[in-house]
DNA sequence: GGGTTTCCTTGATTCAAATCAAATTGTCGT
DNA sequence: ACGACAATTTGATTTGAATCAAGGAAACCC
C-alpha cells in the first residue's frame, strides 16, 4: 500500500510530441477526441509514468488534484471499510480515464495490479484542455454514462446474484470486453488474483476458487494456468450469468 | 407494471414559459445551468406530465428516445433478472435527471413510487439544447460523476456490508440528503415500501423489518408511522453505517 | 363501516456462503 | 535445484440471512 510519495516512480521518456501519437491507448481512450494535428497540445500537458504492481496512485479521501489515463496494464479501483473489508468497484485497463471527481477528494483508491503505464494530468491543465476541446468533454460524459451503466449492472450482481452467477458474469464480461478489443479467442486472461476477483464479486477467495473448480468439473471451462481461463461453452456461461441456469447442475 | 403506452398519462397544463420559472425543482436540477432569460427556450422543449404510483416511464431494453427531469415526487430505478429478482439501483427525487444513455436502449427501468411530476425531453431537442448551452453539458457531467460516486458507495454496501450496516447506511444517507435539502430534523420520511428498501439494499423484506425493529428496541430509532423514522442517535447510526459498530449489541 | 387487500411484523427452520483449517501448487531468489 | 513464501485448492464446520409460515395492522373500496 505504497503511495507515489512513499516510493519514487520510474518516469518514462520525457514529454515529447511523439508519445501521444504512438500511444497504444489512444484509439480507445477519450484522447481520441483530439485530432492528430492537436496531439502536440495534449502531449505537452500529459505526464507519462510507469508503475509497478501494488503501487497506489489515487487514494480515497486524498485531495483530487490529478487525473490519469491508463495507457497500458490494469489497475483496480476499490473502497475500504475501517476493519479492512474491501470492495473493488472496477478494473480499469488501457484507455481508461480516472480521477474525475466533482468533490475535492477522491472517492476511491486506485492501485496497479500489474506493471502499468499511465499519463497524469493536473486539474488546471485538464481544465484548459477541456475548454479548448469541447469534444473531449462530450467524450468524458459518454464514458461516465457507460460507467454508470456498468455500475448498475454490478449492483444487480452484488445485490441479487448467487455466487455461481457472479463468477459466470465475471467471466462472461471479461470475455465480452476482450473480444471487443479484437481478440476473438475464447481464452481470457485474468491479470488479477483470486482474492481480487473475490473482492470484486463480493465473495471470498474460497468461494471463487470452488466455483471455478466446479465449472471446470462440469466441463464448461478449462484452467490451463493460474491466470487463464478457456471458455468451453460461452453460451451456457451467458445463460448462467443472466440467471437462467438450468438449475445449478442440470441432469442432462 | 404499466407503461406509458398501456395507460394514458394525465398531461399537466400545456407548455408555457411560466412552468420552468415556477418549477420547484429548478434550483437543484441541471436546469439551473440555464439563465432566467433563456428559460423560455427550455420551457418550449420541456413536456410536463403527472404520473401515479406504479407507472413506468422508462423501461429497460426499450429504445432510449426520451430524457426526463423529475420535478416532484420520487421514482425508483431498477434492473431485473428473468426469474423476477430485482435490484433497485437508486431512488430519484425532485431535480433528478434521468435517461442519459449512450446506448440506443435504456439500461434500467424507472417507476413512480408515489404520484410524481416530470418533464420529458426528446433526444433531438435535448441535443439542440446542449449545443446551445454548453453549461448544461458541464452540469450533466458533474451529476454523472456524483452518481458514479454514489454507485461506488452502494457497491461497497452490497458487496461487503452486513444487513445491520446496510439498513443503518440507508437511514444515514436518507438523513444526510434530506438535511442537505434544508430540513434539519432528525425525522426522515420513507416514501418507499419495505419491499423496495429490501430490493435497494440486497436484502429481504423480513430482514429489513427485523433490523428496523431491532434498532427500535435498542433505543436508536423510533417508528412513529409506517413511512417515518426518527433518528434518536444519528451519530451511532453513522458509526454502524461505516462498519464501526461497537459490536452488534453492545453490553452497556 | 365492514370486508378485502396489501403491507408489515414476528417466529421457526433451512441453506448458501463464510469461516476455520490444512494441504497443495506455483513462483522467485539464490 | 532448493528452500521459502505466496497463491490456490480442498475439506469440515458455522452462521447470517433467506425461506417458509402465520398473525396483526393499516389503507382502500364499495
Amino acid at each position: 500500500m505504497n503511495t507515489l510519495s512513499s516510493r519514487p516512480v520510474i518516469v518514462a521518456k520525457p514529454s515529447s510530441a511523439s508519445h501521444c501519437i504512438e500511444c497504444d491507448a489512444r484509439h480507445r481512450s477519450v484522447c481520441n477526441a483530439i485530432g492528430e494535428r492537436d496531439l502536440e497540445r495534449l502531449a505537452a500537458v500529459a505526464n507519462p509514468r510507469k508503475l509497478e504492481r501494488g503501487q497506489v496512485f489515487i487514494e480515497e479521501g486524498r485531495p483530487a488534484i490529478d487525473f490519469f489515463n491508463i495507457t497500458s496494464g490494469t489497475v483496480k479501483l476499490y473502497k475500504m471499510l475501517p476493519d479492512g473489508r474491501q470492495q473493488i468497484t472496477g478494473f480499469a485497463g488501457s484507455g481508461h480515464f480516472l480521477g474525475l471527481a466533482v468533490s475535492e477528494t477522491y472517492a476511491f483508491t486506485a492501485e496497479a495490479i500489474e506493471p502499468i503505464e499511465l499519463c497524469r494530468f493536473s486539474r488546471p491543465k485538464l481544465r484548459t484542455l477541456l475548454d479548448d476541446f469541447p469534444a473531449l468533454e462530450k467524450r468524458l460524459l459518454e464514458t461516465a454514462c457507460n460507467e454508470l451503466v456498468a455500475a448498475q449492472e454490478q449492483m444487480l450482481l452484488l445485490g441479487r446474484k448467487t455466487a455461481r452467477e457472479r463468477v459466470a458474469s465475471f467471466l462472461a464480461t471479461r470475455h465480452g470486453e476482450s473480444s471487443a478489443c479484437g481478440k476473438l479467442s475464447d481464452r481470457i486472461s485474468l491479470p488479477m488474483t483470486r482474492a481480487e476477483i473475490a473482492d470484486y464479486l463480493g465473495l471470498t477467495i474460497e468461494t471463487v476458487s470452488r466455483t471455478l473448480t466446479r465449472f471446470k468439473s462440469e466441463g464448461k471451462i478449462a484452467l490451463p494456468s493460474r491466470d487463464e481461463v478457456e471458455l468451453l461453452d460461452p453460451h451456457w456461461l451467458l445463460d448462467v450469468a443472466a440467471g437462467q441456469d438450468s438449475h445449478t447442475a442440470s441432469f442432462v
